[in-house]
RNA sequence: GGGCCGUUAGCUCAGUUGGUUAGAGCAGAGGACUCAUAAUCCUUUGGUCAAAGGUUCAAGUCCUUUACGGCCUACCA
């Protein structure tokens, strides 16, 4: 149905792929969102469809503003040296956005101001019923820098211990917790100077209305939760995830909308030294890169001469967001409600996807597992290749992506190369050699049917549903079916015959060409995903550029084709290796303290069955065990409690101070602070003076009430959901306590 | 602690509203073939579907609990 109805229909649609954040290049999760995105949209131009996709920088904000003054520049300029990095990305991965913009452009100005002033005016029954509310906010303020300072900004001396460059939340050295206000000499990070609190005003999106909030609910699960086609506009994962938001005891906060200047931002109409909120005029930007789009033509360009204003008012424009999962909130909340009591039009869906993780791991800069796309590029290593991998993993759900090497390049070499390419090369030398490259010209389109099964619709069906990684299988399944037949034909004897025998030589090229027709469906079907190895394969049939209906039409007879020269190369191991090469140490040693990792080299080895089946079980039942330098990873220290005292506002936690034994730089006595949440079974006072046991090398634990710096061990027994069981003995909290003797800071082991 | 999601062959993943002996690709083993970038074709070895209970005539599929992993959240650390 899907496959029919959205061949029939003309669709105008309208993408955007969430803006990246202008302080920091791409990485490989910027680039599978755009694959992502790209294929569904090429998709759906190749069937028919007028599809705008854009997108922008992100550019307004504190945090640019302030990289921006170290670097020495305004944060126009810095803004434009991150965006002229784009293209080589963008170019790079062959994705086919129609306009790419910003968010400080004139445009953004006027949207964002424009959906403010609606907000504020908005009239409910013939009376005025603002969505917008002023609050006094009280802030820390810069007298130097003339600006307010968020948290992050603000240091000085604990009022505890007196520790210096303490922020402004708690102590990293005794763990004090207390506000900024308390902090002794506090100063701005950015001018040095002593801050004072200041009281401002702010705006407040009212996004607890009421109103709002009904809307919300049913935009996400109600009566218009479904889309033009009559799907649901957002996935079930997450609904589910807006039920938590907007269930009845969940209370929607209203959402601070301003920031006082000076900001890196778009002033607030009427309100002189009020600036938006990055995140308000974030999403704008998807309207202002549109609204570009149109202005300077390139719309016009594209086939669409009507103009911004027409086009967004149209009945039949469709809005759709491709994001990441980190960013939500932002788009099924304020996005649409914004919109709406705006008086803009909503998405007609949100499409959200997990991250990319790179073997099984969070891709991270400083344990090097990180994939910089710019160097996949630079080592010469085909684009095609990871629009190809990740295609063959993607599905329609919020689920993380995992890149392995080894998979990669199996995938890649096997399907791409092995069977798809391989049809093209291992038919074009008979054609060229006994035919001059022509086409067979009996009924080739008939015959054709007979060689691979018409899979199209089904194809076309899993495109659009964004399940391309059960699109790009069954284009495989179709593949295996023409080498299978290809074998079955056995051209290669053909060949050897073709002299005095006419039927041979009809079969070979009957053979052959019914496999280059089949090569060029496979072409057509593959484009969405990989733009330029099909482009290479019309190239190579002597083709022009196909759409998606052209998968009913044939190679013509007598048609001539080019000579075959290498569509795409294998991937090398050699490649990857350089790819990951960045960090090498790095991720061995993460290969290492993960058994069950697999690197190339482990691999081998393992596949080395000296003994088979026994083998294998003893290893495998080792792992139940740790080894002896796992446990020593462990620092297990005795500890004296020299102090244990009630948490003010706490309900289970202890404040313990214990002596490990450790001394600081000038050889003070050092002690530590660890939180524990034993106050149901412990007396501080008789607590103090005691010997237990602590983890000392445990990473230090920012919690409410302060960090928390090591772990003591204690017993406990099973405890239900609710807590204690009446009548179970074996509940209850007892920590460790060593035998009389025992020294503050002694080894455990 | 609370919430959500996941755990299916060595690896990456399919498994529709519960219904006959659980599937694919890759990897492994054996064979065929030589047209093709050692590609292709045939055959084949691998799974108590994380574990344990339960509902049912029937459970990978529904329910409960547990373990492990991930994400979110919090006054475990």
């Amino acid at each position: 149905m899907t496959a029919d109805s959205t061949a029939l229909a003309h669709r105008r649609i309208f993408v955007t792929t969430a803006l990246p954040y202008a302080n920091g290049k791409f990485h490989l999760g910027h680039m599978m969102e755009y694959i992502q995105a790209d294929i569904w949209v090429r998709f759906q131009r190749m069937q028919g469809h007028e599809v705008h996709w854009v997108c922008a920088d992100d550019t307004h904000g504190a945090p640019i503003m302030i990289a921006a003054e170290k670097a020495g520049k305004s944060p126009q300029e810095f803004v434009a040296e991150i965006a002229a990095t784009r293209k080589e990305y963008l170019d790079g991965f062959h994705l086919s956005i129609d306009n790419w913009h910003s968010t400080d452009s004139p445009e953004n100005v006027e949207l964002a101001q424009d959906i403010y002033r609606k907000l504020r005016d908005f009239v409910r029954d013939g009376k005025p019923a603002s969505f917008i509310e002023r609050r006094s906010v009280e802030q820390f303020y810069d007298p130097v820098k003339g600006m307010f300072l968020p948290d992050r900004y603000i240091k000085g001396e604990c009022p505890k211990c007196g520790t210096k460059d303490q922020y402004g939340d708690s102590c990293e050295n005794c763990s004090a917790v207390y506000a900024p206000t308390d902090l002794k000499n506090p100063y701005s990070v950015l001018s040095g100077a002593t801050p004072e609190m200041r009281s401002s005003e702010h705006f407040f999106f009212r996004l607890s209305d009421p109103q709002c909030v009904e809307f919300l609910r049913e935009w996400t699960d109600g009566a218009n939760s479904f889309d033009r086609h009559g799907k649901k506009r957002l996935q079930s994962e997450i609904i589910a995830k807006t039920k938590e938001w907007l269930g009845e005891d969940g209370k929607l906060g209203d959402w601070d909308i301003s920031r006082d200047a000076p900001y890196f931002g778009i002033p607030i109409p009427d309100e002189p030294g009020k600036y938006f909120y990055v995140w308000l005029d974030a999403p704008v930007g998807y309207l202002a890169a549109l609204k570009n789009y149109f202005e300077t033509g390139k719309a016009k360009a594209n086939g669409e001469s009507r103009t911004f204003a027409e086009f967004m008012a149209a009945d039949d424009t469709e809005q759709i967001h491709f994001i990441g999962k980190d960013i939500v909130y932002f788009h099924v909340l304020f996005w649409p409600a914004m919109l709406k009591f705006a008086g803009y039009k909503t998405p007609d869906s949100v499409n959200v996807h997990g991250f990319v993780t790179v073997s099984g791991e969070k891709m991270s800069k400083s344990r090097g597992t990180g994939i910089d796309p710019l160097k996949y590029l630079q080592l010469g290593m085909n684009p095609e290749w990871m629009r190809y991998y990740l295609a063959a993993k993607l599905n329609p759900h919020v689920e993380d992506i995992d890149f392995t090497a080894e998979d990669f390049m199996a995938r890649v070499n096997s399907d791409l190369i092995g069977k798809f390419v391989n049809i093209a090369s291992r038919s074009a030398g008979f054609l060229h050699k006994h035919f001059d490259g022509r086409i067979w010209d009996g009924k080739l389109a008939k015959y054709t049917k007979s060689v691979m099964p018409d899979a199209s619709l089904e194809i076309a069906a899993f495109y659009d549903a964004r399940e391309f990684g059960k699109a790009i299988r069954r284009i495989m399944e179709v593949a295996d079916t023409v080498n299978w037949f290809y074998d079955a034909g056995k051209p290669w004897e053909l060949a050897k015959k073709i002299a005095g025998d006419e039927t041979a030589r009809d079969s070979l090229q009957c053979t052959c060409s019914a496999a280059l027709e089949s090569f060029r469906q496979l072409c057509i079907m593959l484009a969405p995903a990989l733009p330029e190895l099909s482009r290479l394969g019309f190239e190579f049939l002597g083709i022009p550029h196909q759409t998606w209906a052209d998968v009913a039409n044939t190679l013509t007879a007598g048609h001539v084709i080019k000579p075959y020269n290498h569509l795409m190369s294998r991937v090398e191991e050699k490649q990857l290796d350089e790819l990951f090469g960045l960090l090498p140490g790095e991720t061995q040693k993460a290969a290492a303290l993960k058994p069950s990792s697999k690197g190339a080299s482990s691999r081998n080895t393992a596949n080395k069955p000296v003994e088979s089946g026994p083998q294998a079980n003893t290893s495998e039942k080792s792992s139940e065990f740790i080894s002896i330098d796992d446990f020593t990873k462990i620092d297990l220290r005795i500890a004296k409690i020299v102090n244990a005292e009630h948490v003010e506002g706490s309900d289970k936690l202890l404040r313990l101070t214990l002596d490990v034994g450790e001394a600081d730089a000038s050889g003070q006595p050092k002690t530590r602070n660890v939180f524990s949440g034993i106050k149901s079974a412990y007396a501080p006072e008789n607590l103090i003076g005691q010997f237990t046991v602590v983890v000392a090398n445990l990473a230090p634990r920012k919690m409410k009430f302060g960090v928390s710096e090591g772990m003591v061990l204690a017993a406990s027994g099973k405890e239900d959901d609710n807590g204690t069981t009446d009548g179970n003995s074996a509940s209850g909290l007892y920590i460790l306590n060593p035998h009389a003797g025992a020294r503050a800071g002694m080894k455990v082991t």
